[in-house]
Order: C-alpha cells, then structure tokens, then sequence
DNA sequence: AACTGAATTGAACTTAACTCAGGTTGATCT
DNA sequence: AGATCAACCTGAGTTAAGTTCAATTCAGTT
C-alpha cells in the first residue's frame, strides 16, 4: 500500500496543464488516437518536454484513471457520510455519482475505456506504481459500495444477497452510463440520474 | 445498410484460425498489449500473410467486435421467439446472454473494452464498413431489450418507464460482468446469471 | 556573478504496423 | 498429365509514433 505522492508544483510546472489537455484528447478522440505530440502542441511545449513529467504516454492515461478514482470516491464519501438510513444513503451516493461536470465526464470515459489496462502489470517503475494504486482504488470504490448494501442489510432495510456481486453490479450499472452518454446528447444527465437512482434501489431494496 | 457478406472459405483459408488466435490474443493480453505478429505466430503463418484476410489489425478487431454483436443478437432472438410472459421472457433473455462458452467469454471482453472505437469514423474501406455495420448491430440489440420492455409495459406487466433507458441501462449492467469476469476466478457464471436476472426483473419489474 | 535544479529542445533511435513486388501452391479444366 | 489462374504467402523495405539523450535555457538562490 505505497500511496503516490502528488509531485508538489514548481511555479512554472505544466503539469496539472499537460493533464487537462490530455483529458481533453483522450477523452475526445480516444486513447490511441491521439497523438502525444498533439497533447504538447495543445499546452504549447516540444514533445518531448512532456517526458519531463510523465514517463510515457500510458504513464499520463493512468495517472488520469488514478486521479478519476479517488474523486469518485471522495465524491462518494462525501455524499453518503452523514446519511443514516440505507435507502437514502443510497440515493445520495447515486445521485453524487452523477454531479459532474463535462471535464470529469470525459474523465469518467476515458476511465471506463480504459479499466483493462489495470490487469496486466506494467514495465516501468512510475506506470506500474501508478497502475497499482489505480487497482487499489477500485476496489476501494467497491469497497464503498458493497459496505453501504452490507450495512443495509444487517440494519433489514435491504433484502440479504450477496453483497460484494450486488455492489459491483450496481457500480456497473452506474458506470455503464459513460460509455453513451454525451453532454451534448438528447438525454439530459438529470432524467438518466433518477432513472438509474429508481433501478439502483429497486434492484437493491425490493 | 450495406450487409457484410463473410468471405467464402476457400478450402485453404487461414480466416477462422486468424479470428480464433486473435480473439485469444486480444482476450487474454489486450487488443493494444499483443503483436500482429503473435497472431500470426500462432497460426503458423508470416505476419504479412495476416494482410491478406485482413486489412490491418484493427480490421480483424472490428471483425470480431462485429461477429460477437451478430451472436448476442441471434441468441437474444432465439431465447425470447417462444416466450409470451413479459416477465419469463426477460427471465430467458438474461440467462441466454450468461450461456457462453469461454472462448465466448473472451470475444464479449474484446467487445466491451473496445466498444469507444465505434464512435469515430475509420479511414480505410473495410474497416469503416465493419465499423458501421457493428455501429448497426448496437442498436439492434438494444432495440432487442428495449422492445420486450415496451412489449411487457403495454401488457400491463412492467410499470411504465422511459423504456429507451432503462432497456440500456439493463444492457448494461448485464455486459458489465465481462469487464471482470474470469472463467478461472472464484464466481460460477451461474451464481452471476441468478443474481444478475433477479436484479433485472426486479428493475424493471416492480 | 556563480550556482543549482527544473524545464525544454533538436536530433537520433526503436518498434511494430504496414506496403510492395514478386513467388508458391493447389484446385480445376482440357 | 500439363496448363492455368486465383488464392495464398513471403522477405525486404517503409513509415509513423513513441521514446531516449545530450546539450541548453531559464528562474530563483547564495
């Protein structure tokens, strides 16, 4: 449980710059079909001044993906923290899952697109750190959800199942979302919210 | 809607062997993490043998993206055809989707983790004709599930709901077993059937 | 002014996907 | 059997994008 340390800003550090652009690529166009270099273009560096700050092109996805997971779960904490009764604590956490903005949209997407690379471990030392703590965050973020329907259960506000499958069936359900949904779509974030917030509880409370 | 017509098999084609090698391939180590070349290793042939069934490595992975689609609808229809009971044939539905072999296992895994390159407008002929086509075959499975909802809403048997949505959502929350499913992990695919179908009938259901 | 470390760069390197021009195989027809 | 033709295959070479590296600039410190 090596915990990754946030490279403190020099004044003229264009690294949190570098991600967003990044964000905006990946989340855009995708992964692999941005260009690395069109990523320093875009903040206004050489190419190869980005290997300043990420060891390689993956090396900034999963440093996204890394930071995407502890917002959620921050978000996720957040909401449900001073919620005693299940059924409500649930519709919070749904529906904090859906408070966000188009930025952390594209996030969540290039998020959901990209779990896969979790499994297989990574060559270089800083990919690799990064990839672990991102696997550690999913399952703390499973961890949140399942505990809520444990605690919901033993309280005989939700039926007992199987918790830990219930909970990351629940979680996919919600996530599932990002791969579809477009701020610029038909579907405004707030109808999907309750419709998901309303499935969310019937599968977990009926 | 210009249907893709499979390639004849001359008595000689390595086709299927590629596809089943690829599929193991991309299944196993990822589309992006495994060689062209791999692929052709496997089946025994130099990798510039490979360009003469596909058009790039992208087009064999368009291929099987698109070849799953055709096999979840076939076996969404085949499930359903018989069923009269809204409820029962929701039942059926979700059970057929968990009926799968494990090289199936696989090719649903490709499909999901790759789905994001449906978006985007490919350069190349074929490719863009397999994009379009699995593009097509997207929204014939989810016409699939969201017409047993409006058949069960307008029988009276499943409450009325945004059923564009909520069959998605079911869609969903049913393929995202296969981002961590593994044959060799510690959950039977049968234990996942049942709580999966359970969680579906009662979220759309009740 | 000399020093230091962060930030940046141009040129060169690496790898894997892909192209091309031509060669082999084997089913089919006469 | 021998000729034919399309399907099938290959080695050598090209390309594009990620990456490395040695050298340089810049901002703040002593």
């Amino acid at each position: 449980m090596t915990r990754i340390v946030e490279p403190e800003a020099g004044p003229r550090s264009k690294r949190a710059a570098i991600l967003t652009a990044a964000v905006d690529c990946f989340g855009e166009a995708g992964f692999e079909a941005t260009k690395w270099s069109t990523v320093a273009e875009r903040v206004g560096i050489g190419q190869t001044a980005l290997y300043h700050y990420f060891e390689s092109k993956t090396h900034c996805l999963l440093t996204i993906m890394r930071l995407e997971l502890e917002r959620s779960h921050d978000r996720f904490v957040e909401a449900t923290k001073d919620v005693e009764e299940p059924v409500e604590a649930l519709r919070a956490a749904v529906r904090a899952a859906y408070v966000v903005s188009p930025h952390e949209v594209l996030q969540m997407r290039i998020l959901q697109n990209h779990m896969d690379l979790l499994s297989g471990t990574r060559k270089s030392k800083r990919e690799e750190a990064e990839r672990v703590a991102a696997r550690q965050l999913v399952q703390v973020v499973e961890r949140d959800w399942t505990n809520l329907l444990v605690k919901g259960m033993s309280q005989g506000s939700f039926p007992l199942r199987d918790a830990q499958l219930l909970g990351g069936s629940v979680l996919g359900l919600i996530v599932s979302v990002w791969r579809w949904y477009r701020p610029s779509g038909p579907t405004p974030l707030s109808e999907i919210s309750e419709l998901i917030e309303g499935a969310c509880v019937r599968m977990v409370a009926s």
